[in-house]
RNA sequence: GGCGGGAUACCGAAGUGGCCAAACGGGGCAGACUGUAAAUCUGUUGGAUUAUUCCUUCGAAGGUUCGAAUCCUUCUCCCGCCA
């Protein structure tokens, strides 16, 4: 592969947010193309939410790139920092996961992050290869390379601070047992999203402490999720998991709004302008249903993008029943003479979690049966086996007799 | 150790004796419209109930009162300031 030190370079930093620092980055793909060795690209992971989505995609993705040109991928899997706590403040802290639970998320990120990264130069680490046999005196050293002012630094601390809000000392540890990995790997580059900005350069301030030449940082931006303003993250539950089905997957990308679809092309899908721009043209519709199709195809394959695109068309644009309804049976316990009323139907069939919430479903004009709108709340059904339910745009339900 | 502030529904946040199942915003759900699970607009958002009404819920437990998210007591947790 003959690709020149500036192409490296410019793919490398297409579409990253921060970069620190250019000079360097070029000199360290410059010394490794001379010396025919891989750069390190390191890349952290927290092992408590083994949910890969698209929101992990943009860093996944640059990752992959950097494999393309030769370069190697240090998979960071935080198990040892996954004791120590949210950083983010925003949860509560978080669970000490058992070794088991460790090792089975670390197994099931493996399988996802390999629908993008080439395994073949992917290096997989757990920090507590070198966090578990430190003792307190060890800790004590290595947070003595810090001052509180540096943490003041960062920016949700400072922003916290300010406000009166509470700072934990052990969320002053999570950067540093991060810029700790850094070291212990070697990294020639670390990547991460524009929140993990201040992380990444204390690695390089722990690396110089310790001797090493310091990281190349580059962060991408985080994307939005389905509602549009916060960041995708499972605990919002605004994400579209690498996992998800492809039906889900293709209607949760279709939900997306027409202004960040856009978002989606160009980091998730790593699209190019020029295509961007071809697709801009379209109606937006058939755009989005591109991006569906692609990301479905991607996570799945073609076929199952291609029949997600055509349920979708059927049953939202078309508006009629999709080809797979999940049954419900019913028997003589529940239904008297086959006959059962409408607000019990809907929540024995799970489409309704109370009454309370069939009756207004019911009430809004959202329930159907066989295609029929049904308002009357008090209504008895007389129940007939293949009859369908519907509840809402997303419910249904096909009843079979027992 | 001293002083002060706080805990309200999925989240944020009002409410300081009855009109409180609790304003408002976000989120969720539904409807209309459409180009779609976009955007916009409207409605809705504890449970049981056809309804009247009843039950549970304002950090926990007691108490005052005809009546408490609101007042009192104790407790738990959180936060800040000073030391």
């Amino acid at each position: 592969m003959t690709i020149s030190v500036e192409q490296q370079v410019g793919r490398i930093v297409a579409r990253s947010v921060d970069l620190v620092s250019v000079d360097e980055l070029h000199k360290k793909v410059q010394a490794a193309s001379k010396e025919g060795r891989a750069l390190r690209v390191k890349y952290g992971a927290d092992p408590s939410a083994p949910d890969i989505h698209l929101g992990h995609v943009v860093g996944l993705s640059k990752l992959r790139e950097f494999q393309d040109l030769g370069h190697t991928v240090v998979f960071i899997i935080g198990d040892f920092t996954a004791m120590i706590g949210d950083p983010s403040g925003k949860s509560k802290t978080r669970p000490q996961l058992s070794r088991e639970q460790v090792m089975e998320n670390a197994n099931s990120y493996q399988e996802q992050i390999f629908k993008v990264l080439d395994p073949g130069r992917t290096e997989m680490r757990f920090n507590s290869e070198w966090f578990g046999p430190m003792n307190f005196e060890d800790v004590i050293r290595l947070s003595a390379h810090v001052t509180v002012a540096q943490m003041l630094q960062r920016d949700d601390f400072a922003k916290r601070y300010g406000e009166n809000q509470p700072i934990s000392l052990v969320e002053f540890l999570y950067p540093l047992v991060q810029a700790y990995d850094s070291v212990m790997v070697q990294a020639d580059i670390e990547l991460g999203g524009t929140d993990q900005l201040f992380n990444l350069l204390l690695g390089r301030e722990l690396q110089k402490i310790y001797g090493q030449e310091p990281q190349v940082v580059l962060t991408l931006p985080l994307i939005e999720g389905l509602d549009g303003v916060q960041k995708m993250s499972k605990s919002l539950g605004n994400y579209v998991g690498v996992t998800d089905a492809p039906g889900d997957m293709f209607g949760k990308v279709m939900s997306v709004s027409d202004d960040l679809m856009w978002r989606y092309f160009a980091y998730v899908l790593c699209a190019p302008e020029e295509e961007m721009a071809a697709l801009k043209q379209k109606h937006p519709r058939e755009a989005k249903d591109e991006l569906a199709r692609r990301i479905v195809a991607w996570f799945h394959d073609e076929t199952a993008a291609q029949s997600a695109s055509e349920e979708f068309a059927r049953v939202f644009s078309g508006r009629q029943n999709p080809t797979d309804i999940p049954e419900i049976v019913i028997g003589p316990d529940v239904a008297t003479d086959g006959q059962m009323g409408l607000l019990n139907l809907l929540t024995t069939a799970g489409l309704a979690s109370s009454n309370g919430e069939a009756r207004r479903l019911v009430q809004q004009g959202g329930v159907r049966i066989d295609d029929e709108k049904i308002s009357d709340p008090r209504m008895t059904i007389q129940l007939k086996g293949g009859m369908i339910l519907r509840a809402g745009k997303r419910g249904f339900a096909r009843i079979t007799l027992s």
